[in-house]
RNA sequence: GCGGGCGUGGCGGAAUUGGUAGACGCGCUGGACUCAAAAUCCAGUUCUGGCGACAGAGUGUCGGUUCGAGUCCGACCGCCCGCACCA
């Protein structure tokens, strides 16, 4: 009895492929183009179980569709710039770019074991210069087209990462690298209009129909429209108004105090001139911005002199600085109506201001209604409201614009949650952004012909901060514009700056002179499939639809969307265990018996913990270099496949991977050990007629092929292996070895193999050339399968009585309603349940089911 | 708080449009082979009752629509995810 001997097979099969550069993409083809991609990885050094999952996944489908006959581009690189490198860079006393090179190369091979269909001649690494030189004069387009600008703010600062981050690398308040809570700070930064792309990319969020639902809807919120009002207040006794955003100005004439941000600049320039204020500005802006933070901050105010004027009345208002109001979003300052709004209602108690409702609802009078601990927030009549009295919600919002827009103090305005995205960062292993500053001339943005801006590789990591700061001469340099002594920005791009636009990258990957050749992306964008992990959600899925616009308007690219269809893969979980002291184990060190999980070294127990996402902290992880090692890599693909859709978290048992494996052996050991004369030979003709049991297999193998085929079309992999595996069962229960029998076993076999080919493409490499086939499965079309054998000419028609099973009978298919009706009241079943009288209906679905109603 | 998703055997999960619930696998039980074990093979495995044919119950809970509901509708319970002082 032999085994699958993955040591020898699947090397053997990969260097054929490797010599026959069998997955090298075509820029010119006759054929149509398919983009499968998965999201490129970070190089860590050692691939993880998410990324054999990804790239199991993206396999299957590029391999798959090569089969369907496309020209298919699938490729692979290193997301290379980023922090670990530079901590590994402190720890180790190693530079970054040495570090990430050694990990690309280690990482390269392990990937290599997993036998994917990827075009290696395509291969790029952002931190090299020939990546992200195309990216600084992209830079300087997006800087000429005024899409990148640069202004000082209130950033997001990582104390322990030591850098900015954007809006969305802030997760509840906390680092989304580090979980450390962010602190804010004002600095100058570059930022990338992202706003000005709001309203395209929220409404071509509709025509992303191969996305999930889920991410379209994350999009959505993240970018967060609302509609409503700009309004301006002026001030009493000044030459000054303060502007208001509101979603609900039908609420004006409740309005009873206005609040302003504490980094408002009118705040500001009050607390120049009040320590007071100052110190409530500074308390203001020591607040954390996690959900605690926020749930447990009261809602505080700062009186100021100021007084607001009601645009409509004159009335005057008393003007707060606030800490509830944000700077970053609407105006930086709001019209408090307390009656409709909690938030403001909360505030009105605590400094006992008035509280005057303005709508009520329809049921109930206007003079009964009042609000006492709860805003209202429904809808209804408006009261209380001058002109506005007796309109609806919607109507009294249209006629406050109308006023307003008419006394030239305010006009209806649209407004996003999402900000620009602020792309310097703080740290040395990125890619520099190519400006100058100059004493004299201001920013002076780097001359094209002098582009790279190369990163220095000779640097230093001995003091804290970032190291292109303390190079001994890489920042100075002398002024492009005036040839004063002058400073290079040291500031490198946030690394979600590379991963925006490397997918077009891949469609010209060796262009030295510009970042892709039009005609190349055009052939090959958008990403016909791409496949990653959720977390990229509002991140880099949200930067590189961005990007693609904004490449579009410079003239790179004639598209807007960069991936037509979206994947989202499950993470990948594993139990996890803890000794006696409460310490985490690897799975490696203990043994599970049928009592329980034991300590390997020392028999000790150990406490079995729910399945989490594998993670380094929880030591939950099962390395793939050692399971590839142990199964080969295809049971391990087989088994990433099998059981869990790909969208749904997958459990990793050591039960199922040797479940796997017992699968491989057995279709090895049926085809490679099959007794002379069982299988028919390669070049044998079907008989004419086969038997009945034949007859019944060779119908499956042609429904399996239907079947697979739609489920990979829907990424329905764990049932299409499902389906195999059943036509496997078959083909193995088959008896006989007459020429019809042989015959139709080895197309049964042939079948599997051709159907498991996308999965695990060495073993079924290898069966199929035993199987006396010479040409390559990777070089053979699809199988298809015959429509006249797909549907069967008897059926299974399920009998019931007022809808309860009571019997099955076979029937020929499409047979006549008439014959079906006759066919259940004549069995036993319903004959009993009848007995004797006569049913009041009879229902009778076509070859599916006949009910018999008493 | 707002928005979204999901609840099916001991477990992972199947089940086009409402039409035989539990495919496929894991685990478990029994058996064969073996001195023994592993591997392999065979049989069984939703629950309850019965030797059995069979009968009853059953897709989170309660109710509804329907000849027929895992699937549709309503209310509730539980879990998961995203956003969150957004004006």
């Amino acid at each position: 009895m032999s085994r699958y001997d993955f040591r020898v097979i699947e090397p053997h099969w990969r260097k054929e492929w490797e010599a026959q550069d069998v997955f090298r993409a075509d820029d010119r083809s006759e054929r149509e183009k398919y983009y499968v991609l998965e999201m490129f990885p970070y190089p860590s050094g050692r691939i993880h179980m998410g990324h054999v999952r990804n790239y199991a996944l993206g396999d299957v489908v590029a391999r798959y569709k090569k089969a369907r006959g496309f020209n298919v581009l699938h490729p692979m690189g290193w997301d290379a710039f980023g922090l670990p490198a530079e901590n590994a860079a402190i720890e180790n006393k190693r530079p970054p770019a040495e570090w990430t090179r050694e990990n690309i190369a280690a990482m390269r091979e392990q990937l290599k074991g997993l036998g994917l269909s990827i075009d290696w001649g395509r291969e790029i690494a952002t931190c090299e210069p020939d990546y992200y030189k195309h990216e600084q004069k992209m830079f300087l387009d997006f800087l000429k087209a005024g899409l990148a600008y640069r202004k000082e703010s209130w950033v997001n600062w990582d104390p322990v990462d030591q850098t900015v981050l954007a809006n969305e690398q802030v997760i509840d308040g906390k680092g989304w690298r580090t979980g450390a809570p962010v602190e804010k700070r004002r600095l100058a930064q570059w930022n990338l209009k992202i706003t000005q792309y709001a309203e395209s990319l929220l409404s071509a969020i509709d025509d992303l129909e191969r996305w999930p639902d889920k991410v379209r809807l994350m999009q959505r919120n993240w970018i967060g429209k609302s509609s409503g009002a700009r309004i301006r207040f002026a001030l009493a006794e000044r030459e000054e108004t303060v502007e208001v955003f509101t979603t609900r100005p039908d609420t004006l004439y409740g309005m009873s105090f206005l609040a302003l941000s504490p980094n408002h600049p009118v705040s500001e320039r009050l607390a120049a001139e009040d320590p007071a204020l100052a110190d409530f500005v500074a308390e203001c802006n020591r607040m954390g911005t996690s959900e605690e933070a926020v749930e447990r901050a009261e809602k505080k105010g700062y009186r100021t002199p100021l007084e607001a004027l009601h645009p409509f009345t004159g009335e005057r208002f008393a003007v707060y600085v606030a800490n509830f109001v944000l700077m970053e979003y609407g105006a930086g300052a709001v019209f408090g109506c307390p009656a409709h709004d909690q938030r403001d209602l909360d505030f009105a108690r605590k400094y006992d201001l008035p509280v005057l409702p303005v709508v009520a609802p329809e049921d109930v009078a206007a003079d009964a209604f009042s609000v006492a601990d709860e805003a209202y927030v429904g809808p209804g009549r408006l009261i209380n409201s001058d002109f506005l009295d007796g309109l609806s919600v919607e109507e009294a919002k249209r006629a406050v614009i109308g006023r307003l827009e008419e006394l030239g103090a305010g006009e209806g305005t649209i407004t996003y949650r999402l900000r620009d995205w602020g792309v310097s960062r703080q740290r040395y292993w990125g890619c520099p952004i190519p400006v100058i500053h100059c004493e004299r001339c201001g920013v002076v943005a780097v001359p094209e012909d002098q582009l790279p801006v190369v990163l220095p590789e000779d640097v230093s990591f001995d003091k804290p901060g970032n190291p292109l700061d303390h190079h001994p001469t890489w920042k100075h340099v002398d002024c492009p514009d005036c040839g004063a002594a002058a400073r290079r920005e040291t500031d490198t791009f946030d690394t979600f700056f590379e991963s925006s636009w490397y997918f077009a990258r891949y469609c010209d990957p060796n262009n030295e002179a510009i970042g892709f050749d039009a005609d190349k992306a055009g052939y090959w964008l958008p990403v016909d499939q791409y496949i990653g992990g959720v977390e990229h959600a509002v991140l880099h899925l949200l930067y590189s639809r961005f990007f693609t616009r904004a490449l579009k308007d410079c003239g790179y690219l004639d598209i807007e969307e960069p991936f037509a269809g979206l994947f989202t893969q499950g993470m990948v979980c594993h139990e996890t265990f803890r000794d006696q002291d409460g310490k985490w184990l690897f799975p490696s060190e203990v043994t599970r018996t049928g009592e329980g999980a034991f300590r390997a070294s020392d028999g000790a127990p150990v406490e079995i913990g729910r399945s989490e996402k594998m993670s380094k902290s929880r030591k939950n992880v099962v390395d793939p270099v050692d399971i590839v090692e142990t199964y080969g890599a295809d049971t391990a693909r087989l088994f990433m496949l099998s059981d869990s859709p790909p969208e749904r978290d997958l459990e990793w048992t050591e039960a199922g991977v040797e479940g796997a494996w017992r699968y491989v052996n057995r279709i090895w050991r049926a085809i490679a050990d099959a007794d002379e004369g069982v299988m028919a030979s390669a070049d044998a003709p079907r008989p004419d007629s086969l038997g009945e049991a034949a007859a019944t297999l060779e119908k499956l193998a042609h429904k399996t092929i239907d079947g697979v085929t739609a489920d990979l079309e829907r990424f329905h992999f764990n049932r299409a292996i499902a389906r195999i595996r059943e036509l496997s069962n078959a083909v193995l229960e088959l008896e006989g070895d007459g020429p019809d029998a042989a015959w139709v076993r080895r197309f049964g076999w042939e079948s599997v193999i051709r159907l498991l080919n996308p999965m695990t493409p060495h073993l079924t490499e290898e069966l199929w050339r035993r199987l006396g086939r010479e040409t390559m499965l990777v070089a053979l079309d699809w199988p298809q399968a015959d429509p006249a054998l797909v549907v069967d000419d008897q059926v299974t028609v399920a009998i019931q009585v007022n809808g309860k099973l009571r019997a099955t009978i076979d029937l020929p298919r499409d047979a006549a309603k008439e014959d079906a009706e006759a066919a259940a009241l004549a069995t036993e079943n319903v004959r009993r349940a009848l007995d004797g009288k006569d049913p009041r209906k009879v229902i009778v679905v076509p070859n599916k089911i006949v009910n018999v109603v008493i």
